[in-house]
DNA sequence: CTGAAAGCGCTTACAG
DNA sequence: CTGAAAGCGCTTACAG
C-alpha cells in the first residue's frame, strides 16, 4: 500500500546539480553540453533511472502503445502473427497492447481508448467489424493485416488469397480429383471470401467437378465436426481444400478418427503454412502466406501514418507460394 | 501530428454543470447525489468518455498493469498459459503487459519499470533468473507460475512435477521397457529438475534399467536433433520420456523421419498435455498439468499480495494426472 | 454532497 | 546551453 518509492527525474536533477528539464533534455536528445550530459547520465546509471511512461504519454503527443487485435491466441496461427508484429514493433521502439477474445469488442475498444494507443493493428477483421469501424471513428489510425475490408479507409496488407485458392484448385484438378469438398473460413473474413471465390471459379472453369462446401468458421472444433459429417455422407469427396491450416489439421484428425486414409482415400490442402504444417506427423500440402512480411509491412504502414495521418489509404498484396507435401495424391489411387 | 482531440473529464464536468472532481467521484464510486450522478453519466454516455489511464496511473497508487513474462510465444505451451493468465487478469480488471524473447531481459526489465507495472507473472523462470531477481530488488511483487525457484522470496505455483516424473517412469517400467531415454528440459528450469530427478529415482529404485539422457532445452529444434542422434546410435532406447509435450512432438517427428515406428519400436511419453496432444495425428501419452488452475492460482496470489505486500511467500503445488494415449506400448512387441 | 486546489512525473516552449 | 514555469488529465484530501 502507498506508492512504491521510485526515483524520478527531479531526484536525478538534484543529485546531478541541474534543472529537471535538463535531465529531460539529456534523455530525449536536446542540446546539452558534453559535461552536463555526462554528469546526468552518471546519476541516471547509478539509479538505473527509467522515466515514467505514464507521465510521458500524459504530456507528450504519443503513448508509444499500439493495440494488436487478434482472436484466439491458442489457434496456432495467431502466435506466429503476434510474434512477428511484436518483433517489428519492438524494433520501432513501440509497445504492444493485446486485445483478444477474453474480452468483448466493446471492452477492447474502451481499453484501447483509455490506454491512448497511437494506432491499432487488426489481424482478424470481419465485414462490418465493430471494433475497426469505431476505432476509425475515434480518429485512431488503423491497419488491417492479413484480413482486409472493402471500402474501409485504412491501410491494408494481405496475401494474394485469390492466387492461393487458384493454386489449391489447380493442384487438386491436376491430380484428377472430380469430387471435391471445401471447408470454409468465417463468412465475414476476406481471406475466406477470396480463397473460396478463386477456388470455386477455377473448378467451374474446369467443369465436370462436384463441389461440396461446409462451414468451418476458421475454428478447429467446428471444422472437425463438419468434416466428420462430410466423410460419413454417401457422396464423400476425394479431396478437401481447407481455408486455413488449422481447419486442415481438423480434417486430418477427423479423417483419422473416421478411418479414412490420407492421402490414399482423401487428399487435404490447407492454407497459411504455419510451422506445424511441416512436422512429419502432419506434413500438410498447403499454400504459404508470407506472415512475417505481412506483419512487417503492416506495422511499417501504420508507423508511417502516425507521421502523416492524411496519406491516402494504401493496400499491399503479397505473393503466396504453393507447398506440396504428403497429404495430397492422385484421385486414381482409390 | 498534434494530439488527437480526446474528451476529458473537464469537458464532461463543464457540460454536466459540475466540478471536475465530481465527475471523478461519479466514475470512481464516491458519494454523489442520485441526480448529479445521473446528469454526469448522461454526458459520459453521450461522448463515451474513457478516463485517461496515463493520468490515472500517474496520480493513483496503481497502474492496473501486470507484466507477464514468457519465452517463445510460438511454443504451443505459452499461448495456453498466456490465455489463461489473461482471462483471470481481465476478470480482476487488470491489463497484461507482455514480455517475450523478442527483447532481452534487460530491455524487459526497463519496459516493465517504465510502465509502472503493479506486479509480474513469471512463467519460465530459470535458476538465477536475471529478471525475476531484479524485479524483486526493485520492490515489485512477483509470482512464479509453472516454474519455481529455490530460496526465492516470492509466491510460487507449480504442478506436482515429481509425481509427473514418477508416473511416467512407472508407466514405462510396467510396459517392460528396460532401455529408456530421457529428453531433458532446460537445466535451470525447476520443471526439468523435478521431473528428471523423480524419473531417474524411480528407474534406479527398480534397477536393471539403462537410462540415456539427452538435452532438449525445451526447444523443438534442439529436441528434434537430439532424438535423431539418439535413434541412430547402436544402443537405441525402446522408450522416451520427454520433459514436455513440445519435445515429445519433436521426438514423434524425428522418429517418423528416421523410419522408427511409434509405438511399436519406440514408446514416447510427454509432459503437460497441451491441447495438440489429443489430436488423432499426435495422440500423445503424457502427464497432464493443470495449466488453467496454475494461472488462476498464480494471479490470485499476486492480487492478494498487492493488497498485503508483507504476507510471507506462499507456495502451491497442484496435482497432475496421467493420460494414456497411443504413443506407448509394451517393450515386448519388438 | 460538492467544489477549489494540490500534485502525480514528465515534455515543451520561453527566457536568458 | 540551461533554468523556471506551464500544463498534460486525472485522484485525493480538504473545506464548506
Amino acid at each position: 500500500m502507498g506508492r512504491r518509492r521510485t526515483v524520478t527525474s527531479v531526484q536525478i536533477a538534484r543529485e546531478a546539480g541541474v534543472a529537471q528539464s535538463t535531465v529531460s533534455r539529456v534523455l530525449n536528445g536536446g542540446s546539452v553540453s558534453e559535461e552536463t550530459r555526462r554528469r546526468v547520465l552518471d546519476v541516471v546509471a547509478k539509479y538505473d533511472f527509467q522515466p515514467s511512461q505514464a507521465a510521458r504519454s500524459l504530456v507528450g503527443t504519443r503513448s508509444g502503445l499500439i493495440g494488436v487485435v487478434i482472436r484466439d491466441l491458442t489457434n496456432p496461427f495467431y502466435p506466429v502473427m503476434v510474434k512477428a508484429v511484436e518483433r517489428v514493433l519492438h524494433q520501432q521502439g513501440l509497445r504492444l497492447s493485446l486485445v483478444t477474445d477474453v474480452m468483448t469488442p466493446e471492452e477492447g475498444l474502451a481499453l484501447l481508448r483509455r490506454e491512448g494507443v497511437d494506432g491499432v493493428v487488426f489481424t482478424s477483421a470481419v465485414q462490418d467489424d465493430p471494433l475497426a469501424h469505431r476505432m476509425l471513428k475515434h480518429d485512431i489510425p488503423v491497419v488491417l493485416c492479413h484480413r482486409t475490408l472493402e471500402d474501409f479507409p485504412a491501410d491494408q496488407v494481405e496475401a494474394d488469397n485469390a492466387t492461393a485458392g487458384r493454386l489449391a484448385a489447380d493442384h487438386l484438378l491436376s491430380l484428377g480429383h472430380r469430387h471435391v469438398g471445401m471447408v470454409c473460413g468465417s463468412a465475414g473474413a476476406s481471406t475466406a471470401q477470396q480463397r473460396g471465390a478463386a477456388f470455386r471459379d477455377r473448378l467451374r472453369a474446369h467443369g465436370d467437378v462436384t463441389l461440396t462446401e461446409v462451414d468451418g468458421d476458421y475454428d478447429y472444433a467446428t471444422a472437425y465436426g463438419a468434416v466428420r459429417t462430410l466423410l460419413s455422407g454417401d457422396r464423400r469427396p476425394t479431396a478437401l481444400f481447407c481455408h486455413n491450416d488449422i481447419m486442415a489439421y481438423a480434417a486430418l484428425n477427423a479423417a483419422a478418427a473416421a478411418g479414412v486414409r490420407v492421402p490414399d482415400e482423401l487428399s487435404v490442402v490447407g492454407c497459411d503454412d504455419v510451422p506445424l504444417s511441416a512436422w512429419e506427423r502432419i506434413d500438410l500440402t498447403t499454400v504459404r502466406q508470407p506472415l512475417e512480411r505481412i506483419a512487417q509491412v503492416g506495422v511499417e504502414l501504420l508507423v508511417q501514418r502516425l507521421d502523416e495521418p492524411d496519406l491516402p489509404p494504401r493496400r499491399e498484396v503479397l505473393p503466396v507460394e504453393f507447398v506440396e507435401r504428403s497429404t495430397t495424391a492422385p484421385a486414381s489411387r482409390i
